[in-house]
DNA sequence: TCATGTATAATTGTATACAATAAAACATCT
DNA sequence: AGATGTTTTATTGTATACAATTATACATGA
């Protein structure tokens, strides 16, 4: 089991407070509630059939996750994402991933080897049908078998959070069955590099992947989604 | 005003949960709870004269800022680092203190760059003074004024938390003199290359840095701190 | 009409009471 | 003595009451 299933387990599922935390972060990676709308207490509360304090408690913890903001006295606000924001973590994201492929080339498994092949030949057929659905979870799911494989649960824990982060952003601008084909191609290289035992092939493949990511969105229009936001 | 600040700010210093986070967190990072050590509600909320409701939020908070862990229905504990966590903290933070350099380069403000100066002459005073204390208040801020000229906030964010957690392994592993100076030499090649607009240099100058301050620690008995602990 | 002040309502912040769970102490049996 | 089961205690989880703060509606005057 990886430490990202862990993390969200310590997170204490089964209390109430644990399923407003996960409904809640659901429901605004998912795109339910806007950017900068207010998430008021007794009106999630009430919601979910709790009383305030499992809610305030969730909300600490969504503010640390960086997708509310709360200001004293104030209100809870959905954290908004700003095109700028999105290139940084790409490019944050770029070196970060890149160094986890080199770590999960050295301390990979064998199950998890087989599970990135089956991965990659599971997701050459969604590509090749447009099943966008089923290749978003893919996606997620070779990005973090290299989370796990990486034997660093400091560099997992970071990459899991950005993962997330960017999910929200996935929603907005669409992926084309195009791009669905090239990314598994390079989760295609990216594993055979790490079979093979190239370490620095496969730094230089997942960095390159990340980039190629960025590039798509931008061309799918990213700064359009957010042209009516500051730039900071 | 760097984001550091402002985050700090947004977390309600004046409230009663402001407050008792504050606290907790400095105790935490100073080293006065040990590590693995059970948090009472109740115990702490009494030293600080309130309730348990903001305790336990702040626990919340304290939790995915890392320095707890919150076992459900058990109880809050101090988040032990492992001699690997410190490995990979530093792995991490050499390539992004690298990026940011690179981008406090192209970034940097008159002023930023005038306190940078200031800061590793100051720093030469003290460091052939052996004044440690001071040394570590100006290597803070040295690294603070890169961070916020890098003009990325989610960057800012992530190195400001890492080093916050590399301040509770820096009062264990004690800071020689010989290496206060070798670091101020580092601070000033960096600041230098910065002023002469060169990015490539800057960028890798910050990540050898980070680099000698992990290999220094090593020889100062990182491991010997650790010994005791599982390595994962 | 607009600005200002005041009263009202809505919302967050905190304390406390009670419920649920886990830990500890104790008793009992073999 | 040691293992097992039960009672007691301690601690966390949640709901709710009340206080403090902020937002809104309204009234008043220029």
């Amino acid at each position: 089991m990886s430490s990202y299933d862990v993390k969200k387990e310590v997170t204490d599922k089964y209390s109430l407070r644990g399923r407003v935390f996960n409904r809640l972060r659901e429901d605004i990676l998912s795109g339910k509630y806007e950017e900068h709308e207010e998430l008021k207490e007794v009106a999630i509360g009430e919601e979910l059939g709790v009383s305030r304090t499992p809610v305030r408690e969730a909300f600490r913890q969504l503010e640390l996750e960086g997708l509310i903001q709360i200001i004293p006295n104030k209100g809870a606000y959905v954290t908004g994402i700003t095109a700028k924001d999105v290139k940084d973590i790409y490019m944050i994201r770029s070196s970060l991933e890149g160094m986890c492929a080199r770590l999960a080339t050295e301390n990979i498994t064998e199950e998890q080897l087989e599970e990135l092949e089956e991965n990659v030949y599971l997701a050459a057929f969604h590509a090749s049908k447009g099943h966008m659905e089923q290749m978003t979870e893919l996606d997620n799911r070779f990005h973090h078998i290299l989370y796990d494989a990486c034997n660093s649960k400091m560099l997992e824990r970071l990459l899991v959070d950005f993962h997330q982060y960017v999910a929200r952003i996935r929603q907005k601008t669409l992926s084309t069955k195009e791009r669905g084909i090239a990314s598994n191609n390079e989760h295609r290289q990216i594993m055979e590099a790490i079979k093979a035992g190239n370490a620095d092939e496969a730094e230089r493949l997942a960095t390159l992947h990340m980039n190629n990511a960025y590039n798509n969105m931008v061309k799918n229009g990213l700064y359009d989604i957010y042209k009516n936001e500051e730039q900071e």
